[in-house]
DNA sequence: TTGACGGGTGTACGGCGTACACCTACCGTG
DNA sequence: CACGGTAGGTGTACGCCGTACACCCGTCAA
């Protein structure tokens, strides 16, 4: 056996250069067999034939890894379709991530730890919400009824079960956030949302809305909807 | 200094002696205060005053730690009040869970997790799931539209997003299971819907109920319900 | 007196995330 | 062509984790 050209030896496998595309797919796909508790550094490291330290050259660390691997499932849901009504194009919205979810149940669990623990989430949920505050105002919404609605739907949008946005204002700002021009232009409905809540209630800047009042909303939205159904009252 | 009684040393803090009661409370104490990631076996045993290996005389390993401190949180749930309609008593059940969720926000995490990881809830969150099923039932409430129901509010019961109880045909029995008689005994509502819902479509033992039907169900009834707000259709 | 036993101890192992120093192949510039 | 910078893979090491296992001691029934 001769000695190994420049590109890679051809002794061993030639292995493809690492990049962070390849790490988050192998890191789902790790999550997708055994669960996020059989998620590790190394095993990641292991199925991509490389040493457990070169991972961190394409993410910072494991959090950051957890948040590509949402990124990642976020980008599995449908894109919105045009030419409907508005509750048919959520309705197939939501389906479609709920499909998602269950492709990967560990979603759900990993969501939730991560959204607690960041100031934002991540770009990609982002613009996923955005899109969907964007079906209602085309629906003909007003932007009130479209800020309950997004807490109603809540735990149907990506499975995460309390508020979306909590209270961020204690936790130390986030180094590299965005600047807030971006985020209007990145986020138009979200922007448009977050205004209108804030322009509100003239409370101290910060929390937003009243997490209480739209726990109770929709609550007593359902409650409604299955007296309804049941007939009574 | 002289030498030390029999019954633990005056020298050093007297130390209560250990139990399961102990050992949950010191845990829930220490993930209020610091997330589900800052507690360790190591750290609970260090605020006992304890080593780490005393633990496992109370807990058999961190999982079923995890489950008791789960069954702490749900005995914080108010009880059900008796003498009012359906309504206002699931309301208030809701709210009381909803307020306990918010003294300890590591618990959606930690129930999801948990919840995914058992063939069956611990027995607090049975009890809990049985006597709110047993509300709907005294309001009135036919067995069919109670399963629809308790799928409907599942995110609101305790925070967990998808599916209070997932197909479990597959996983090995759990070796200390309870015998369906005594199941039936302790949890009869539950016992009833399972029932009536494993009449109800002559599938095969197993799962039980459509998931996919039970989600669309609870997705229209929000729609619905916002639409009405609205005003359109 | 003894022997079982409930409950706290000590040691040790393998796995984890990751800091840090290194090495090497490549590239644009002189 | 030489050369320094840089991107990306390597190796070692540290401190934390859960927990298996052997031990030890005080209590109490026989």
């Amino acid at each position: 056996m001769v000695e190994m050209t420049t590109q890679a030896g051809s002794a061993t496998r030639p292995r493809a250069p690492l990049n962070k595309e390849r790490v988050l797919a192998a890191a789902v796909a790790l999550a997708d067999e055994g669960g996020v508790d059989a998620l590790s550094m190394r095993k990641i490291a292991q199925v991509l034939g490389v040493v457990p330290m070169a991972l961190y050259k394409h993410v910072a660390n494991k959090n950051e890894l957890l948040d590509g691997m949402i990124d990642v499932l976020v980008a599995e849901i449908d894109p919105p379709v045009g030419d409907t009504d508005w509750k048919t194009a959520v309705r197939r919205r939501v389906l479609s991530a709920r499909r998602m979810l269950l492709r990967h149940p560990w979603a759900p669990e990993v969501i939730e730890s991560r959204i607690k623990a960041r100031t934002t989430p991540t770009p990609a949920v982002m613009e996923y919400l955005d899109s969907m505050i964007g079906i209602f105002r085309a629906g003909g919404f007003s932007i009130d009824l479209v800020h309950h609605a997004m807490h109603v739907m809540g735990s149907r949008l990506l499975g995460f079960s309390q508020e979306l946005f909590e209270d961020t204002s204690d936790r130390e700002p986030d180094p590299d956030a965005m600047p807030p021009e971006e985020m209007a232009a990145r986020y138009p409905h979200i922007t448009e949302l977050a205004m209108a809540v804030a322009h509100d209630q003239e409370s101290v800047v910060g929390s937003g809305c009243d997490d209480q009042f739209e726990f109770e909303f929709a609550l007593d939205l359902t409650l409604d909807g299955l007296e309804r159904l049941h007939g009574t009252g």
